[in-house]
DNA sequence: TTTTAATGATACGAACTAGTATCATTATAA
DNA sequence: TTATAATGATACTAGTTCGTATCATTAAAA
């Protein structure tokens, strides 16, 4: 079911520098978030990552020992990824808009889907993913929220303004039913979320 | 050495009659439904689940075809677990309340695990949960915020409250990393919702 | 130059798993 | 009573997958 040879770009063979094995390394990495993204872990063979790299297995097993030890290796590499670069300057409702943007497009609800699905197995995964990801974005929140409506704006409301941030189109979205979100999307859900939060009562009106 | 039999109730085999065959069917479904649970779909086998129910593979794929046809006959049980049944007298309060101690129990909180695992294998299986879990829930909060908040609190509260109530506990269940909700805890999370968007802010004041 | 570590290509073994087949058995249906 | 459908117990087939092994090859290291 895997396609056969598709005019394979050779690597050399020989002994390779110290520089070429860190390279080599990430780009094995960088081939598995892919294909364990649209698997899974179980679901995804050794003979896919090895394709998907470009390397035979003999080259993947001597870099990681085994399967799991490709995919925790790339959970490292996620840190990154889940918790994104924060802009220096940024007001509340541009945060929130990034962090929806982030948090609803195909990759981020991919990712979430996979880590859920291998956190009983894998449960520095989903730690790596709370402590990187929620638990950074309601920080940021936080600052901002008692930078824009005060200190008497308790700290759980950044807590309850991130759960209005995912609501149910993440819901819909981590089980397939929609498709990612688009930006304006996004800017209006992030809107929807902060008056809500801001002005109670969740009608959306000002 | 005499039987590695640990006293299993030996099943009689001659033919059976019809109500014997729903029983058994429905007692093949039951077993399947913590495997599941547990393992998943991929991780777990047919002989785990003709041992959890004291049947032999023989006997379940002549019920039930294949493996898919397990899981997807047991998904079509799941409608009035996911959904609950609904008691004539609610109150705004006690209503969510109830929610928040079945959305975080044990086993719903591994019922939606599996569901979001599988949702791209078995689209039906996400379709049902939603459908029969978090509409349902969302259209009682709507009729409740309705009759106690009057009709000017729009549609969209009850959405909003029904993410509050998920919240960050939900996402941190679902990522193995605390455990289910007790009853108290689920009266307390239900009631810093209810403040939430009843006052806005977040803050749980009065 | 010589040695050696790492690789490509490929084959292989051990283990596991889905699904089928065989045969005796037994209770239901005819 | 007789025929038959369904089962238990178990073995088996075919396919898949993880991980290892073999051998030639090549470039870095000594």
């Amino acid at each position: 079911m895997e396609s056969l040879n598709t005019a394979q770009p050779v690597r050399k063979r020989g002994r390779p520098t110290e520089d070429e094995r860190v390279e080599r390394r990430t780009q094995i990495l960088e081939a598995a978030l892919p294909i364990f993204l649209e698997y899974g872990f179980g679901d995804t063979t050794v003979d896919q990552l090895a394709a998907a790299a470009r390397v035979t297995k003999r080259t993947l097993y001597n870099y990681f020992g085994n399967k799991a030890g490709v995919f925790t290796e790339m959970q490292r590499r996620l840190a990154s990824m889940v918790s994104g670069d924060a802009p220096a300057h940024d007001t509340l409702e541009s945060l929130a808009t990034r962090i929806v943007l982030r948090l609803h497009s195909a990759e981020m609800i991919g990712l979430h889907r996979l880590v859920i699905a291998e956190s009983l197995r894998f449960p520095e995964l989903a730690r790596n993913l709370y402590d990187n990801g929620d638990l950074r974005h309601i920080s940021r929140l936080a600052d901002l929220v008692r930078a824009e409506w005060g200190l008497n704006a308790s700290s759980s409301s950044a807590a309850a303004l991130f759960s209005l941030l995912l609501g149910e189109d993440y819901r819909r979205r981590l089980l397939g039913l929609i498709g990612p979100a688009t930006t304006e999307e996004a800017a209006r859900h992030a809107l929807t979320a902060l008056t809500t939060i801001g002005t109670g009562r969740g009608d959306g009106s000002h």
